[in-house]
DNA sequence: ACCGAAATTAACCAAATGGTTAAACTAGAT
DNA sequence: ATCTAGTTTAACCATTTGGTTAATTTCGGT
């Protein structure tokens, strides 16, 4: 009856919770999530979310560094490679095809952001983030000759805002350019790769 | 003591409630507002709200269609403009200077977007948005020859990628990147008018 | 001065919601 | 078998929240 229901090792319900924490809080945001719904995707009695995570806050930063953890090195360690060229498509591509697997993360990290901006530049040191490590890349790329020589906070931001901006409108997107046809926003981000990396080519490179 | 109440005029007081709605709604989203912080900001008890807008969620979807309806119509006369140099800037301008003025909005509208997707659509016939209008104006004019081929859906989601994310990510962009300093955030804004300009005329306009 | 309709308010209500508690259960150690 | 510490649950609680009601006020028209 209450199959797999697994008892003795807490830290199994303590991912369970988690990741039914994850789904809930990425779909409906910290202000439209409820207790409730999370204790009953994860199957368990509402009492334990208070149990492993003390308040819907505690619960919900958990969730919040932890998917911030999962895609932000992906970004940092496009930033090793040594052509700029093949950094940059790292960087494009790190952040598609994370967003793709992920589509929600987000608009989440977007809504939080403005929701407790404060709270946010502490969680950002607690996983480690630095934009700057980005717009430093770029800067040295530049000296070295690499790059065109153009202000490269801009750069990275039209970088960024290119990839990321699809995923944070895509539900408009899906609907009013692809008659809701997902898999058509699909292939168009996939395409989107490649297309990116045209504009940066085109923009940044120095042409030979 | 109770300074400029306006009483006898209905319409006064619905558009009071209107602007205190306004502010709550952008600032803390649907899920996040609450009725009595609007009732506290327009100055009026709690049950006018409900007087004047039935619930909660009639309230909304007034304030969000009368939003929408303020910034999109600038967008669509910028497209009146024949030349194409001028049109492009004519929508770049429209973006970023109305957000400039409403800084709230994007992450507002992103935000609804994700929460009611279904809503949207309707939403949008109510205000007369049709995106397709940019793309096919951007197919006109690379038929007649004024901007290179390419894909045009892909040249409009790039130009409001670089316009827009910037403001959805505003509250990370002042922290990280300005040291908390807003006012840079507004002097980087400025001057990005004309630096996506040249983006898009380096990628998009045929070189002569 | 008075009437009636619209506007406004205080008090109230039911449901939802985050959180707590005390008791019961589980499993490994002795 | 029993003890104990960690786990799980049902029931409960206080507060918040959207919404309602019935009474009162306001004000233009007569």
């Amino acid at each position: 009856m209450d199959d797999l229901k697994n008892k003795q090792s807490g830290n199994v319900s303590e991912q369970v919770i988690l990741n039914a924490a994850r789904d809930v809080f990425m779909e409906k945001g910290m202000d439209g999530a409820r207790m409730q719904e999370i204790a009953d995707k994860a199957g368990i009695n509402k009492a334990m979310l208070h149990y492993y995570f003390r308040s819907k806050e505690k619960l919900f930063d958990k969730v919040f560094v932890e998917a911030f953890k999962e895609f932000w090195p992906q970004v940092q360690d496009a930033l090793k490679i040594e052509s700029p060229h093949e950094a940059l498509e790292s960087i494009v591509q790190a952040y598609i095809e994370t967003f793709m697997e992920k589509p929600y993360l987000p608009n989440f990290i977007l809504g939080e952001l403005h929701r407790t901006p404060e709270k946010f530049g502490l969680l950002m040191n607690e996983v480690g983030i630095q934009p700057k490590v980005i717009v430093d890349f770029l800067q040295q790329q530049m000296e070295m000759g690499y790059l065109k020589k153009t202000n490269p906070m801009e750069m990275m931001i039209n970088i960024i805002s290119m990839c990321v901006f699809p995923f944070a409108a895509r539900p408009l997107m899906i609907q009013l350019l692809m008659k809701n046809d997902e898999e058509k926003w699909n292939h168009f981000m996939e395409g989107r790769k490649e297309s990116i990396m045209n504009i940066i080519k085109e923009c940044y490179f120095i042409k030979q």
